[in-house]
DNA sequence: CTTCGTGCAAATTATTTGCATGGCA
DNA sequence: TGCCATGCAAATAATTTGCACGAAG
C-alpha cells in the first residue's frame, strides 16, 4: 500500500519534517514553501502527494478554524490552535497513550490514528491577556 | 456575540439535533435534509448558518478523511470514525474532561473548545473482520 | 520494460459575495 | 423602524481530472 518514492514527494515530507516550519502549514503556505525550492511543480502534484502522505500515516491533517494544516506525524501528540493569535502548538504528554488504552478496553474500538485538536489560548496569549 | 434565531437556523440546529441523524451530515447531506423540510432555503444560507453556529459553540466541526461533518455540540465526547463502514461513532467518557484539565495544569494553555477525532475501526466492523 | 507519477490546463466542486428584499427584535 | 439575515445568481476559491510524457522500480 506504499507509494513511490518522487523527488516532490520527499521534498513535500522533508519540508513538513523542519522544526523551522513549525508553523504548521496550510496547503496554500506549504505549496509556497514547496515552490521556493522547485518552482516547476504542479498545484495538483502537491495535492496528490499530501493526500498520499496522509492516506500512509506520514503526516497528519489538523483541523482548525479555518481549515487544514498539516504536521509531520511524529510520536501521538495533540494540538492547541490558539484562538487569539492563530498559531498551532504541539502538545506532548503521556496521556494520550492512556486514553486511547482506556477507550480501546472499554468501548470494543481499535484505534489506529487520533486528531485531538484543542481551541483555546496559547502561553503567550494568556500572558498579554493579563496585561 | 449571539446571532439573530430565524427559522433557518433553527430548522438546523433541529434536523442535527435528532437522533435518528446520528449520522453526522456533511454539509451536502445537511443541505439535502434541510431541503427535505423546506425547499426554499438557499445553499448560502445554510453556509452561513453552518458559520454562525459554530462560532457560537452551538455545533461542532469534525474533520474525516475526506472533509467534514457536522455534530451538535453537547458534553464533551470523542468520534471514532470508521475505516472501514466509515459512520462516525460517539465516544462518551469521563477521560476527556481529565484530560483537558491536566494539560491545562501542566502546559500553561487554557482550553476552550476541543475536537478530538480517532480513526480506526468500529464494534461491528471489528466483528465482520474476523469472520 | 511497465506502471505509476508528473505538469499542465481544463473541469468540477465547494464556498463566498453583492444586492435587493423580507423578517426578527 | 432599523438592522440583520435571506435567496438568488454570479464570483471566487479549492480540489480533481484527463492526457501525453517522463521517471521509478
Amino acid at each position: 500500500m506504499e507509494t513511490r518514492n518522487t523527488k516532490q514527494k520527499e521534498l513535500i515530507l522533508d519540508i513538513l519534517s523542519r522544526k523551522e516550519n513549525m508553523i504548521h502549514p496550510t496547503i496554500g503556505e506549504l505549496t509556497t514553501l514547496v515552490l521556493n525550492e522547485d518552482k516547476s511543480i504542479g498545484q495538483a502534484t502537491i495535492y496528490r502527494n499530501i493526500k498520499k502522505l496522509v492516506r500512509e500515516g506520514k503526516i497528519k491533517k489538523i483541523l482548525t478554524n479555518d481549515g487544514y494544516r498539516y504536521d509531520i506525524n511524529a510520536d501521538l501528540h495533540g494540538h492547541l490552535v490558539c484562538v487569539k493569535c492563530h498559531s498551532v502548538y504541539d502538545l506532548y504528554d503521556e496521556s494520550y497513550n492512556k486514553l486511547v488504552a482506556h477507550l480501546e478496553k472499554n468501548y470494543q474500538v481499535k484505534i489506529s490514528n487520533t486528531n485531538i485538536i484543542f481551541d483555546g489560548l496559547c502561553p503567550k496569549c494568556q500572558e498579554s491577556n493579563n496585561k
